[in-house]
DNA sequence: GTCTATATTGTGATAGAC
DNA sequence: GTCTATCACAATATAGAC
């Protein structure tokens, strides 16, 4: 049973994937979490306050992610390159949200954002022991993030890679580590 | 001599780099612009009429760019990884501000990015001879704009790579034209 | 073509009942 | 903990003078 604070942050990640920052009314998110707006405003007191809950879980799944950096370069490039941008995945999600939020000025969202990727880097160029192949994984990842930000539908004409293009990409991108 | 009409679009424009949607009210745009709201709206009767000559302005840039697509593969790569995110090159910053609006639920951005991207790719295809080349390059390039639009001032610490590490991705991904 | 009002609505936030 | 008012203000858009 999620509590009632998990349900609006979901109703609000939810609200800021479907129409940006724009929509992401006090109305519309307790709408979608199913509560009133004021009911909303107990638990956040404030959208600021809503905003900078939203960059803590972003941190917090991050983290959880972080442990799960496959050992093998390989792999680790597979999986910055094949699972980018899963907006099925909890992680992937928030990140994408938070990423909305620092394009639209809020310098907070934009340092989390920073942080996180770095993060990111540091691990695949461990990892694969290639800072460059590690950079180029990691802008692609975010070419794959920035395109499903944009195409939420995704329905055949998009420019979000297809999972043939991405393990091509992928294979590519080893080859590159063998040199 | 600019034309009121473009100096407005351009505070629109300016005002969507500096701090999202979020920020363009009519009053911060007319300011930048330095005409009344008033006189704003003579020009652009609404904030839709606003953000679709933003978008035309786009498509414009974007043909006039076409014709510069250079006919070798290693320059046509280079163009892309090496000039992304020029935000000083006006349709680069067009195409931010306009890839902004997109991710904040509005259709027709997001409609008008995929038709520019499309065209980009299949140049950059037509130009390389090799369409997996062209998909990372395309979106290495949207990585480096991404990263660019979270990061404006961009002083050191930030995730855009260097004017190095953008060479050594070109020389990687010429490397791979050659297999 | 550009300006100064002003009307009107949308939105964040407060107060207080239950 | 959650709700229903309600307030205060910000933002879009209109009307009409200059």
């Amino acid at each position: 049973m999620s509590s009632a604070r998990d349900r609006i942050l979901d109703a609000y990640e939810r609200q800021i994937l479907a129409g940006g920052e724009r929509g992401t009314t006090l109305d519309a998110v307790a709408a979608d979490a199913g509560v009133s707006k004021g009911g909303l405003l107990y638990h956040f007191s404030s959208k600021d306050s809503l905003r900078s809950s939203l960059l803590e879980r972003l941190v917090e799944r991050s983290q959880i992610d972080a442990a799960e950096m496959p050992q093998l370069p390989e792999d680790a490039v597979r999986l910055f390159v094949e699972s980018s941008a899963d907006t099925a995945d909890q992680l992937h999600s928030t990140f994408l949200a938070s990423q909305t939020l620092a394009r639209n000025g809020h310098a907070d969202a934009a340092e989390a954002i920073r942080t996180v990727e770095q993060g990111w880097y540091d691990r695949l160029a461990e990892a694969t022991g290639d800072p460059l192949v590690a950079r180029m994984a990691q802008l692609i990842g975010d070419g794959i993030y920035d395109n499903a930000a944009i195409d939420p539908g995704g329905d055949g004409f998009t420019l979000t890679p297809s999972a043939e293009e991405r393990e091509a990409i992928t294979e590519a991108l080893i080859s590159l580590l063998d040199r």
